[in-house]
DNA sequence: CATTATTACGGG
DNA sequence: TCCCGTAAT
């Protein structure tokens, strides 16, 4: 084998994968322009998915609703489903399950995104080829898979047949069979030839491409090569429903002619920075620089790949994993419905959290993991960035109300308009959490053979929230370990189960969780079995579904508006400023709420353990004010909930990093001596050209900071 | 103002 | 390690 054909690879794309979900789930959108789009509000919906049949039309993602109905009248529109006020994406990810598994029968593959799937066909080729003695490859076990490059157009042997009049088919087959012929001559010996190894790879793929239908019932498109790259960039030459093999002997031919920005990672910043730095726009015109140009201008990792790439080798590994590596969520509160009010922000914070919860809970009983890491992300209003802020802290139980208040904790200090005002300024345009730092679950015991046995092996064959309903109960008798968790349903039921507590005659509506309202012995304070909370005939969900029933689409300027028309009477409760010095924020690890859950028992403490609740005057011990804090945001959330009344800010253990300013500026001076690397700097005018990114005035850096790797 | 919601990953 | 920015879908 060649250098840089040393690898089988491969990469499934699901064909416009939303969309193939929704018409299995209802056949009359199948064989119809159509469209997956989320919310509905505002233009009618942002297209996130779209069928052949619509694009021929000219639809395209990322388009409004309304404006695609301009472009194709009888455009089907399926709806994403909506939860806790934001899209909920859990049905494509359940049908991403499906597929995956199905492939994973046939090689270790890399989950690329919910659709997308790398695989190393390396080993599972040579295995094939030492079984199978054949020699040659009959065509019709490659009926769907198109060469790249052939048939090869001859022009000067025949001076001007009907190249042309042939249908896409008969091209195929024509290109297939010279593919095929070019390869049997040589490629018998002992080493097979790198195209025959592309060939059996293939064969693999379409195998595994007919199961992935017949067990599924979605059609995919495929690429095989030697690397990651050209298989992803094979697989969009012929979609859909179609596999191509690109050989790396019609790279060059290929690359001749193809935009720089074609290639996967270099549709952004970097791609156009190498078009302007080198005045050049086909991958194919890279060749012409030395890899030492390349490094200098791009640095010496993304030069070294440069060099390789346009010429079709690239090393990166399949990596063997099917799970995502994190779970999140998101939602964005663009222009005028952005969080102006430290309500909104909760209230959001804990629709996320909801989720965030249901997911991470099922995710570990089916995958026997658990995250340790929770962040929290925000955009505020005007930041043209992705991202205004992040930070992190441990996360120690999936549980909702405990979440989205360590959240909250962790970007409280953002509100210049203080924790004590109803305001939140600048408003917030999008709240982000995500979970990750997976570790193994601590094995759960007898999760009744049912979820141990069958889940790894076939997941999909069983709805998920079969599977979260059945270990929830399970888990309070079985499970010798952890509290319990639950379903949003469960949640709120559970509350109901536990005893009162009073609070100022007003009306006690529990939103679950743990509630601590008094200090208790720290040998009891670990167990979750006598948290208490108050009981409740007209449970909040009540409130809550018929808040989203009313004004479920988008817009949190519902939230805003119901919100608002109750805002009069604030009265603004106390700020949680904890006791000087311990106060449970200063740790940047959050390692007090860490120890909360592996100390239960923390050495005798003594008074100075205790603290003032700011806001009930209780004392409370230290290591319980997390828990403390909790019970008065479940309170204050209820309120919001029912009539929305005012209420303060949780204290928690979360980590609450210093700058509660705009980022720090960045970009320290980086002239190395020689090179003229890129430098993108200056700020302010956009346009995709090199540019620095945040870098101030001057201050250069090298484009090396562009990602890639070998 | 309003291409969402997610995910992964390199650089500093 | 944490946080930021880039890129893809």
């Amino acid at each position: 084998m060649e250098y840089g054909e040393e690898r089988v690879v491969a990469l499934v794309d699901m064909d416009c994968f939303y969309v193939q979900v929704e018409q299995r789930l209802n056949p009359a959108l199948r064989n119809t322009p159509c469209v997956v789009a989320q919310y509905k509000t505002w233009k009618g919906g942002g297209i996130i998915a779209v069928s052949y049949e619509a694009r021929d039309h000219g639809v395209t993602r990322n388009m409004w609703v309304d404006d695609a109905k301009n472009l194709c009248q009888d455009l089907q529109v399926a709806r994403v489903r909506e939860l806790h006020g934001k899209a909920d994406l859990t049905h494509y990810r359940e049908a991403s399950v499906e597929v995956i598994e199905v492939m994973s029968r046939f090689a270790v593959i890399e989950r690329a995104s919910i659709d997308e799937a790398y695989m190393d066909l390396t080993a599972a080729v040579q295995q094939r080829l030492k079984d199978m003695s054949v020699n040659r490859i009959d065509p019709s076990l490659l009926k769907t898979t198109y060469i790249q490059g052939y048939p090869q157009s001859s022009s000067e042997l025949e001076p001007h047949t009907e190249d042309l009049v042939f249908d896409k088919e008969e091209q195929r087959s024509r290109g297939l069979h010279q593919w095929l012929a070019s390869l049997t001559p040589s490629s018998l010996g002992e080493q097979s030839s790198a195209g025959l190894q592309l060939t059996v790879g293939a064969f693999i793929v379409e195998e595994m491409r007919a199961a992935v239908e017949e067990q599924t019932g979605f059609r995919c498109s495929a690429g095989i090569s030697h690397n990651k790259v050209l298989a992803k960039l094979a697989c969009g030459l012929n979609k859909p429903n179609r596999q191509t093999i690109l050989p790396l002997a019609s790279v060059t031919e290929l690359f001749n002619s193809l935009p720089i920005g074609k290639i996967r990672n270099l549709g952004g910043k970097l791609g156009s920075s190498i078009t302007e730095t080198l005045g050049v726009e086909n991958m194919g015109d890279l060749t012409r620089f030395s890899q030492a140009q390349l490094e200098l201008h791009f640095g010496d990792k993304t030069g070294r790949w440069l060099y390789d790439l346009c010429r079709g080798i690239e090393f990166e590994a399949v990596k063997p994993r099917q799970l995502p590596k994190s779970i999140g969520c998101s939602k964005n509160f663009p222009g005028k419905t952005s969080l102006a009010t430290k309500e909104e922000v909760q209230f959001w914070l804990h629709q996320l959290a909801l989720e965030l919860e249901e997911r991470l809970t099922k995710d570990r009983d089916v995958n026997g993991r658990v995250a340790k890491s929770l962040t929290v992300g925000v955009r505020q209003l005007g930041d043209k960035r992705p991202s205004s802020f992040s930070r992190c802290c441990a996360l120690v139980r999936y549980e909702a109300t405990k979440i989205s208040s360590d959240s909250f904790a962790i970007i409280k200090s953002l509100n210049t308009a203080g924790n004590q005002q109803a305001a939140w300024t600048p408003p917030l345009t999008l709240l982000h959490i995500s979970a990750s730092k997976f570790s193994d679950a601590p094995s759960s015991g007898g999760i009744t053979g049912f979820l141990s046995t069958e889940t790894s092996l076939s997941q999909s064959r069983f709805s998920t929230s079969q599977l979260s309903n059945k270990s929830s109960l399970d888990a309070k008798s079985v499970s010798p370990c952890k509290q319990q968790h639950g379903t949003i349903q469960s949640f709120f039921q559970k509350a109901t189960e536990r005893p009162t507590i009073q609070k100022d005659g007003e009306e006690e509506v529990s939103v679950g969780g743990k509630a601590s309202p008094a200090p208790k012995s720290a040998s009891e304070s670990h167990s979750g079995a006598e948290r208490r909370s108050s009981d409740v005939s007209e449970s909040p969900r009540r409130h809550i579904k018929s808040f989203f029933q009313k004004r479920s689409t988008e817009r949190s300027s519902s939230m805003k508006n119901s919100l608002n028309i109750v805002e009069k009477n604030n009265s603004e409760d106390c700020v949680p400023v904890v006791s000087p010095s311990r106060t449970q924020c200063e740790n940047p690890d959050n390692e007090q709420a860490t120890d909360v859950e592996l100390n239960p028992n923390p050495p005798s403490g003594a008074s100075e353990d205790l603290l003032t609740c700011d806001r009930c005057s209780q004392e409370v011990l230290a290591w319980e004010m997390p828990e403390h804090n909790d019970y008065h945001f479940a309170m204050d959330l209820q309120k919001s909930f029912s009539s929305s009344s005012s209420s303060s800010a949780a204290t928690t253990s979360c980590n609450i990093s210093s700058s509660s300013s705009p980022p720090p500026l960045r970009g320290g001076v980086t002239g190395s001596a020689q090179s003229s690397r890129v430098k993108t700097k200056i700020r302010g005018q956009s346009g995709p050209a090199a540019k620095k990114l945040r870098s101030q005035g001057g201050s250069a850096s090298t484009l090396d900071s562009f990602f890639k790797k070998n």
